[in-house]
DNA sequence: AACTTATTGGAAATCGATTTCTAAAATATT
DNA sequence: AATATTTTAGAAATCGATTTCCAATAAGTT
């Protein structure tokens, strides 16, 4: 796509005419503006009242020239209108405000080559910081890494890579899958399937870790033709539960991760004529709005979203701002809670 | 909130060291980098070179300050997390990297007093463009008047003002009304109840319009009592619904402006043992996920929000930016489509 | 070869703030 | 009253690019 220029923009009111109007320095403005100990509260009220009778807007471009940075966090994530990424940038935005911070969203759209471009978009608009949640593709880390060789301020959340040294802040994913995974052995499913994302993703090999260790403890047989990776849409869920629903060892509950996909695994009892809870049960990722309004209701994993959205935000303004050698980095883990409904409770 | 100040970053190489290491002038560099006539192919392959060896990246907010505009659009909308406008936002951004533009996402959580700030913040900013769609507490306009003032491109959309002169990107709401109730009609429904949100909006005047144009049209009574604002929620619906439904004079279908108002109207039924579509009709707005999921499923006007983003982006690399006076204003109309499910087929 | 015209690199001004340093004025101290 | 100290205003440098203008060189023309 073509670039296209865009004419200057006519002049606005700047420290310099309210200097002339009121026959003082600029710098005096400037202090009086920024509430300086060194201006007098005379010189102060004079500028301050001369600003908004001229409308004058501070300019927040130059004294980012000059101070080095910005007050701007960069978000970067798979799909802006996901509602698990929707709400966790709702929940960022609502402390970034507070903070008087400004957000520049980017999505990558799953795709490791758009987000090279999104980091170096936010690089170049010098951002304070940059959030990320990793793309499926990304594999690679160098991007990451030209964010600290330019003494960017640095979290992952949700998808991150544990190669790269950073701030994290995640669910407790393997703790989640394994209280999920408990829920259904409680309920008297006995041989659960497990339906994970891509496997290089640290947050899915840790949702396998619990699965696989809640079978340890509680006595399940693990069966490799029940684990199966790469399941993230409707349709994977629907094709793989058909599959394994039609062969000669039948799982009798699925863990999915993500409500897409119990979806999916509804949609295959339907042509099977089996039924949730009776005959299988089910239970997601997300605690999407839709879990609770179909029938049979969902159960699912509520991974916070928005809260976490919250602690990312307060995790730069508490730390990780403070911390400027960003050593010492640290992991947050955000709650996560079982919410049963009817698709895993007999 | 206290306004925490940060320690300014460590220097990053710039045009100056480049200039330096080359031997050459920095306006030389610049020229280079900015692929300029005026600048033989021998030097530009040099800095290039260098660039990339220093891992030279370029510094934005230098660059606007001279130039002026910033290649940021500011948007600001109710809630991040409401999926209308998280499809709307990732329509918007998915056109705004072609043109290599950052978006600054803003909330207002539905208060006037964060619309305000939110504007502020964003002209202060120095985005080239403000799109942005009203809180519903907004009535007073003087706080866009600003962004005019400012010289900076502005699109309103979805929820807009008329009380203010600009470019605009809307449903043709009042159509789309029209055609619900005509399809409502059309199904046999003849006492059609009109759920709507607070009327001092555009949007929903429109709504109405097209609603009571309908009814007119078609020969249908128009009843008073049939009219409710104000109901954008689900509990809203409900109530609303529960008291309708126990008067003496009853509708027999209802169109909702939102598709969680129509929920609460099917849980209205529930509790009055009545039945959707045998009993009662129901349509609703939006087109959200849930509608093709729950029993029955519910019929509803898609908006096409994801298409509205793309075309406000558009508005804006098309037309807004080349209209430097912003004179000569014009109103896109994004197309809606009645989805017939069968909360309104008998 | 002499002259005109096109290219191309560099010096310096500029964008609009912040900040350091200096000096004058105001205040405090003896 | 003389001196020491503190306040306060302003001059000038700075952030890192872009852009205008000029001069030197290269290329083209007769």
């Amino acid at each position: 796509m073509a670039i296209v220029h865009m004419a200057k923009r006519e002049k606005r009111i700047t420290i310099y005419d309210l200097a002339k109007s009121l026959n003082i320095a600029p710098s005096s403005v400037s202090k009086a503006l920024n509430n300086s100990h060194a201006i007098s509260s005379k010189i102060k009220k004079m500028v301050e009242d001369k600003a908004k009778e001229l409308n004058y807007i501070h300019n927040t471009n130059a004294a980012n020239l000059r101070r080095g940075f910005t007050r701007i966090i960069g978000v970067i994530v798979p799909k802006i209108n996901e509602s698990f990424f929707a709400n966790i940038i709702a929940g960022i935005e609502k402390v970034c405000v507070q903070y008087q911070y400004s957000l520049i969203i980017c999505q990558t759209e799953e795709s490791l080559e758009k987000e090279v471009n999104a980091v170096k978009t936010l690089i170049r608009q010098n951002v304070d910081c940059i959030l990320i949640s990793l793309s499926l593709e990304t594999q690679t880390t160098a991007h990451l890494e030209e964010i600290k060789n330019n003494h960017i301020h640095f979290i992952q959340f949700d998808r991150v890579s544990p190669a790269v040294d950073s701030y994290t802040v995640v669910n407790d994913n393997a703790a989640a899958s394994y209280q999920a995974v408990k829920h259904l052995a409680e309920q008297g499913y006995q041989k659960i399937a497990y339906f994970g994302g891509p496997a290089h993703l640290n947050l899915y090999q840790e949702r396998k870790k619990g699965y696989k260790n809640a079978l340890k403890d509680l006595g399940l047989t693990f069966n490799e033709a029940f684990v199966k990776d790469e399941i993230i849409s409707t349709e994977n869920g629907r094709q793989e539960a058909l599959s394994l629903l039609q062969a000669d060892v039948k799982p009798d509950a699925f863990l999915c991760t993500s409500d897409y996909v119990s979806l999916g695994v509804l949609e295959a009892l339907k042509t099977l004529n089996l039924t949730s809870p009776k005959d299988i049960g089910i239970i997601g990722f997300a605690n999407e709005m839709f879990t609770q309004l179909i029938q049979p209701s969902l159960s699912s994993v509520n991974q916070f979203s928005y809260e976490m959205g919250e602690q990312i935000a307060k995790l730069y303004f508490d730390e990780v701002m403070k911390n400027k050698e960003n050593d010492k980095v640290k992991s947050v883990k955000v709650k996560t809670e079982i919410v049963e409904r009817s698709s895993s409770s007999r």
